[in-house]
DNA sequence: AATCCGGGGCG
DNA sequence: CGCCCAGGATT
């Protein structure tokens, strides 16, 4: 299966760039945080921002939050930016500067858990890890028989990946990428390509004929208009295109629902700050 | 274990 | 228009 999966990965692999031989260990980070519940093709253009403007950890640590923020552009989530940014100064003060290699190091990090831990120890360092994210996990669920796995990652699922993980550290790196991108490009969630695929005859799923999704009655989208999830990308978005403070009272006209919960969630979260009427990016208020 | 946290694109 | 996306932190 091994076998199968690499040939499968070396002719269809997509190009992405921090693929490229010698991407440091911090690039990868970068990718991988990003990467956290935002679409790769989306993630692209703003990785090639960051790595060119911040290429080293130090670079990042030194920058102001609201640099970051503004980078960060509509990626989503931008707590993960924040985050980012006390990443680098961690590392910086912890670690002289340069990304541990160490899963348990890795996952003391700010906004680095499980997955990114594993993924930067594999595809940052080449060492062996056991990546699960959620391409890999519904993979390994359908040869299991499962369409889709459990919403939250349970002791078995973990079991039957470390057995089915390489020993061999190069061995293990090539599965975790080509399982990975099997999982995007042709075992997907919605409409997979069985034709397409190198391991089909393996898939227990496909074998008992596509049984439904166990857990489909627990999964729930959460709604979205009139969220305060909705107001706090509003607000966000008025704030990178604002280079001076902006009236609360005009975030209110643009989005008057839950302006109030969602400006006190901002700063609770340290994404905005307030002076008086106004509300601004961190840091960009001068000292 | 359950919730919260963005935004966009595709079927 | 529902669903999904290289998850993490908090409770």
């Amino acid at each position: 299966m091994f076998s199968e999966l690499t040939t499968w990965f070396d002719e269809n692999g997509r190009d992405l760039p921090w693929r490229r031989p010698g991407t440091p260990p911090w690039h990868i980070l970068l990718c991988e945080v990003m990467s956290q519940q935002t679409p790769v093709a989306r993630v692209v253009p703003a990785w090639l921002e960051w790595t060119e403007r911040w290429p080293a950890p130090r670079d990042l640590a030194e920058a102001g939050p609201d640099d970051v923020l503004r980078a960060w552009k509509s990626l989503g989530y931008p707590r993960r930016a924040l985050r980012l940014r006390e990443c680098a100064i961690a590392i910086v003060e912890n670690h002289d500067g340069a990304v541990p290699s160490s899963e348990a190091e890795l996952l003391a990090l700010p906004g680095v858990g499980s997955y990114t831990a594993a993924a930067v120890v594999s595809f940052g360092f080449g060492d062996c890890a056991l990546v699960l994210d959620t391409n890999i996990r519904r993979v390994i669920g359908r040869l299991h028989g499962q369409a889709l796995p459990p919403p939250s990652l349970t002791a078995p699922e973990r079991a039957r990946a470390a057995s089915l993980l390489p020993e061999d550290a190069l061995e293990s790196v090539a599965w975790n990428a080509a399982t990975m991108e099997l999982g995007a490009l042709v075992c997907t969630a919605r409409s997979p390509r069985c034709d397409a695929c190198p391991i089909a005859e393996w898939c227990e799923w496909r074998a008992a004929d596509y049984p439904p999704d166990r857990f489909a009655h627990r999964r729930r989208t959460q709604a979205w208009e009139g969220t305060i999830r909705q107001a706090r990308g509003s607000i966000m978005a008025a704030l990178r295109a604002s280079h001076a403070p902006v009236p609360v009272a005009v975030l209110r006209r643009a989005d008057p629902s839950r302006i109030d919960d969602a400006l006190a969630g901002l700063l609770a979260d340290g994404l905005v700050v307030r002076v008086d009427d106004e509300v601004a990016l961190p840091g960009s208020l001068g000292s």
